[in-house]
DNA sequence: CATCAGGGCCCTG
DNA sequence: CAGGGCCCTGAT
């Protein structure tokens, strides 16, 4: 197996540390929806590397904290773009009784949107000018949440207001201080912690991680969950304003976080209120050929897409930018690397 | 060496 | 509703 540098640092990081070994199995496939692209389902080039995963073609390893027990997830594509299958391996110290797994295997059809019926949404667009190419090349691709709501909201903190880099390092030192080490399959990687676990943490010793100012955020956030002011189960059956208020009104959490989690966690397809400055730099060079210099105000940009993608624009904008970040990956986007701040 | 801005958001005026 | 401040880091 062939590391990335990212991939080198985390296991380096790894090394010294004692794993919790997970030695029993239990396999299950899965059939989701046709058409389903597993390699654009399963890997996100535009999304910072985390340890709790790695991807190959045709096979990702993933941690999950599912009702309180640490696994491992190893998803391997069995099947093709019209007959989809994958095998799904799970990996724990124990074994897992049949509703257990049938519980878990609904959370992971939802997180990963295995039932998605994008249908309509090709058939609309597939001759658009701009999307249908795009369409063609991505077609079964969903968009990919693994995380949990807690999850994914720690995420959006270290994002926030960091370079690429910096965002990994304070997600990484996280993870070490207060995750779990796994090893399964042959690999190790870092499973996160429950809000239980670091609820009792000063801001002080969240300081010492490097998280800076991010660390009042985390604890207020953490609170939140484990007191259940906010529950994600709960959310998830609530209307779309609900959800973006309750979203917003979570300390240190905006309009940009919040986009991201109304699409990406809650699978709006139609989310797009908000357009953060990078974002708007990249669209104006990719749909007006601008100078990223001299973007397109954000308000004309979400009239632009309104008009033309009205019902679909997160799901439009996620293959835009899934197509442009795997072209950035093979070396045939060179402007992004001045707006992506590596 | 200092200064600055970064894949935001809070808080103040 | 505009703008300063926030932690830390690497770029200049």
């Amino acid at each position: 197996m062939v590391y990335t540098a990212e991939e080198r640092y985390h296991i380096s990081q790894n090394m010294s540390l004692n794993p919790l070994l997970l030695s029993k199995v239990s396999i299950k496939k899965l059939h989701p929806t046709s058409p389903f692209h597993f390699d654009a389902t399963f890997y996100k080039p535009d999304h910072f590397p985390t340890p709790d995963n790695i991807w190959r073609p045709g096979i990702r390893w993933q941690t999950m904290r599912w009702a309180g027990i640490p696994l491992g997830l190893k998803f391997e594509n069995k099947g093709t773009l019209e007959k989809p299958e994958i095998c799904l391996f799970i990996f724990a110290t124990q074994p897992l009784n049949e509703t257990y797994l049938a519980d878990l295997i609904n959370e992971i059809r939802y997180r990963y949107s295995l039932d998605q019926d994008l249908t309509s949404f090709y058939r609309r667009f597939s001759s658009d000018e701009q999307l249908g190419p795009v369409i063609s090349r991505w077609r079964g691709m969903r968009d990919l949440n693994c995380s949990s709501l807690y999850e994914y909201l720690m995420i959006a903190i270290v994002l926030q207001n960091a370079t690429v880099r910096r965002s990994v390092s304070m997600m990484s030192n996280l993870l070490q201080k207060y995750g779990d080490l796994l090893e399964f399959d042959g690999q190790r990687l870092q499973c996160f912690w429950e809000p239980e676990t670091i609820a009792t943490v000063t801001e002080s010793d969240l300081r010492t991680l490097k998280v800076g100012y991010r660390a009042k955020t985390i604890r207020r956030l953490t609170e939140t969950f484990v007191s259940d002011k906010v529950n994600e189960q709960r959310l998830r059956h609530e209307a779309y304003e609900i959800q973006r208020r309750v979203l917003l009104d979570l300390y240190g959490i905006g309009p940009a976080s919040v986009g991201y989690i109304l699409s990406a966690v809650f699978h709006h397809v139609d989310e797009l209120q908000h357009i953060s400055p990078w974002e708007q730099k990249i669209y104006s060079k990719l749909f007006f050929g601008c100078d990223p210099q001299e973007p397109i105000p954000a308000k004309d940009l979400i009239i632009y897409l309104t008009d033309l993608y009205g019902g679909y624009r997160a799901i439009a904008i996620h293959y835009f930018w899934e197509d442009l970040f795997w072209k950035w990956k093979n070396g045939e986007a060179e402007w992004l690397n001045d707006l992506i701040k590596l």
